[in-house]
RNA sequence: GGAGACAUGCCGGAGCGGCCGAACGGACUUCACUGCUAAUGAAGGGUCGGGCUUAAACUCGACCGGGGGUUCAAAUCCCCCUGUCUCCGCCA
């Protein structure tokens, strides 16, 4: 939810924002005038309402003989009331919908324009080079007996898949890795509830344009989540936070789950895009002065992560239109698939700003005793696709897969793993 | 699955349809007292929004789980929803 008073002080910034991220300026003045409809509205109403109470002392205090006189002029007032007060909630929704057609405000230097206009902030590893045909991670899963995709389908259909000895230890493994990071830094675990209510689902703006990625179960009503920032978003919702000692630090774990409805014919090999996948969350309610450097250790973490398990990877700026509503700056990080030829989104994170917690009114006390939005700011910190570029670009000639050493105390110290071990 | 009770501010806990933004306690903040701490005394409070403002102050409206309704007037009466708890049954 964009800031009303914004809106008020500075069109223009927001005006600005809004063509950044390709979307109509025009929203903007459509809102505006929105606003300006409802405090009128609300004005007209309350004035009444003032008059209605007013006149509600005098007929209690007023001598027997002249009540029914004063409630008969009560009654007429409390139909207009009634009146003002359904006009005031007509204008206030119409406001609610016309602001919800603008999106956060993007921090200045993030790229303007779409998916291809993204900067490269940095790179990091040298692109891994083979002197034999590297495989790729499907056909790596099956020697190891790691990855089980045939079955998957026949059990769930397909972008299903079981992870299986070694590809299933692996897997916990590397959450747990990046769950002992996360405490190291702070962090608050939390195994979060994948199955939210419609409002905390619609109050983290996940029903919005992309509300057909999201799967519902109608029978109870209930969302399945797609990541764990759901859970995490809704987790202080409608709370005030104590922020002195600094920001608020969550690593949520959980399964995911994506209808990849837009995305027929996409990645439809292997466990690149699949319908679930478990996540480990960065969420952290922050300062929103300390917003942006908060995002800079988010991002300094994930390459932490990326850089002890040997993947070579890039740091992209997310161009604005490529943005989601919530988020003022968007850095995803990149791993090298090798036999994709490219790099392939390992993490994202981003910053939010107040956006997020102005719809679901967490906020926080500022020097001078006001309550504001927080920040809010989430980020990947370990996710089932890793498994991808982890087996592709530790791969050897016979099949095998070596064991990054931040990993081997995960798997009992084991340092490589070849197809004769499955 | 069946039956019932409850939902009030930071917490506990009152609350005849108008005198209730809400008693009383505790916590908290400020001040006083005390060499310090403790104790004691006094005072002060919430949230959201509108108006007016650089801001504060001021002022108006709303908020007693959520949404409707009755009424001139609802924390209080009625209906629906959600949540919590208790008992019985069932399953583990």
């Amino acid at each position: 939810m964009i800031d009303p008073a914004l809106l008020r002080s500075n069109p223009e910034a927001v005006r600005r924002s809004q063509e950044a991220r390709g979307n109509d300026p025009e929203t903007v003045d459509l809102a505006i005038a929105a606003d300006e409809a409802r405090r009128a509205a609300l004005t007209g109403f309350e004035t009444l309402r003032a008059e209605q109470n007013e006149f509600g002392k005098q007929v209690r205090s007023a001598p027997k003989d002249e009540k029914p006189a004063l409630i008969a002029r009560a009654q007429e007032l409390a139909s207009q009331v009634k009146a003002a007060e359904a006009r005031a909630k007509e204008a206030e929704a119409a406001f609610e919908t016309a602001a919800s057609r603008i999106e956060n405000i993007v921090i200045d230097g993030v790229p303007a324009g779409g998916e291809e206009q993204f900067v490269t902030l940095r790179t990091h590893g040298q692109i891994p080079q083979y002197d034999f045909p590297p495989r790729d991670h499907v056909e790596l899963g099956e020697l190891l007996g790691a990855i089980d995709i045939q079955r998957g389908a026949k059990v769930s259909g397909s972008r299903f898949y079981f992870l299986r000895g070694f590809g299933a230890r692996l897997e916990i493994a590397l959450m747990n890795l990046a769950l002992d990071h996360a405490l190291r830094n702070g962090f608050t675990p939390l195994i979060t509830p994948t199955l939210v209510r419609s409002e905390v689902m619609r109050g983290t703006g996940f029903l919005g344009e992309h509300a057909d990625e999201v799967y519902h179960l109608p029978a109870d009503d209930l969302y399945l989540t797609g990541t764990s920032e759901v859970a995490l978003a809704g987790y202080h919702s409608d709370e005030i936070l104590d922020l002195s000692a600094g920001p608020l630090r969550y690593a949520g774990w959980s399964t995911c789950y994506r209808r990849e409805a837009g995305s027929h014919g996409k990645d439809t090999r292997g466990i690149l895009r699949v319908h679930q996948f478990n996540k480990l969350e960065m969420f952290v309610y922050a300062d929103p002065a300390d917003a942006e450097h908060e995002h800079e250790r988010l991002v300094a973490w994930q390459e932490e992560m990326l850089q002890s398990l040997g993947l070579s990877y890039r740091v992209i700026d997310v161009a604005a239109g490529d943005l989601g509503s919530s988020a003022a700056r968007k850095f995803d990080i990149e791993a090298w698939v090798p036999t994709q030829g490219t790099y392939r989104e390992l993490t994202s994170t981003s910053n939010c700003t107040g956006y997020q917690a102005r719809r679901l009114a967490t906020r926080y006390r500022t020097e001078t005793g006001k309550t504001a939005p927080v920040a809010t700011l989430n980020g990947t910190l370990a996710t089932t696709r890793w498994i991808v570029a982890l087996l592709e670009t530790h791969q050897r000639a016979d099949g095998g897969v070596t064991v990054p050493e931040a990993l081997r105390p995960y798997l009992g110290g084991l340092a490589a793993f070849a197809p004769e071990d499955a």
